[in-house]
DNA sequence: TAATATTACTTAATATATTAAATAAATCAA
DNA sequence: TTGATTTATTTAATATATTAAGTAATATTA
């Protein structure tokens, strides 16, 4: 049967295969912590912002909407994160860090960095930066 | 607050844009056939093998075994795929393309070669060859 | 300004992801 | 050869992904 380039020549697949790789060595760190990866993602850019628009943490976590609505739901119930509704526009939710979601953020930062210096000792400094750009380049011209 | 790496130069956060970067390109057409992501893995991964075994399917396709199961049941509901238990080892369940599946893979071989061609221009062939010999590299010395 | 359209999010339904536990067949060790 | 262990897969339970439809607030327009 003719075949299509193989699978290991595939760039989602690599993409795939290599963000598994990178996941899977913070992982473990993260569940200590009772995180699940989405969650983390949430917290991290909740951690930049006060206030962030639903609209903007769902882009910037890379969750989508309905996603996000269930994932929050159980952050607030775990006291993590709180929600207000915007005065000058009420569909909107506004959603921050509570203060015990920013000592949980300030818990796994160190744990998170330590991993990250792994990687770049194991991938080497140079390889890693050059790869990020070009993962960013590439985004960009697939207008990401 | 201190704040760890900004999210833009998180490598596992690239990798995740990169992927939906370049899925959005071929999910489209991936359901015009019907199909999710993870059933195009599945059935080209099948495609060039007659008779694998489901946990090969499973590393290859990059799908868990529980995810597998179920996947490989809607596949099989739809006629796409048939299981076999093998004789030698009746643990195991062997799988493969039935001529319906092998026909869809055919009609999609195509299609799929047309966007990756698109993105290839996009990128340029020797920007996405380098990319993909550094998401391999870097994937080994991951240790995936 | 009333009808319409748009925006921001939520709900619903189905598919997949993840972890743990269960099952059944094969292998190993005493 | 039997009892314990390992292997291959499935089931179960909960979390997330995806698409479509629904809801309420805001903006537009005739």
């Amino acid at each position: 049967m003719a075949n299509l380039r193989k699978i290991n020549r595939s760039l989602p697949m690599q993409l795939l295969q290599a963000r598994e790789s990178a996941m899977a060595l913070f992982r473990p760190m993260l569940r200590t912590f009772g995180l699940t990866d989405q969650q983390w993602r949430v917290i991290r850019v909740l951690a930049s912002h006060n206030n962030i628009e639903a609209f903007e943490l769902s882009q910037q976590s890379m969750i989508l909407p309905p996603s996000l609505t269930r994932i929050l739901k159980n952050l607030e119930e775990e006291g993590l994160v709180k929600r207000h509704s915007d005065k000058q526009d009420q569909r909107k939710v506004l959603i921050s860090l509570s203060a015990k979601g920013k000592r949980k953020y300030q818990q796994v930062v160190p744990e998170s960095e330590k991993i990250y210096r792994s990687i770049e000792k194991k991938v080497g400094k140079k390889a890693l930066d050059d790869l990020l750009k070009q993962l960013v380049a590439m985004n960009s011209s697939l207008g990401s």
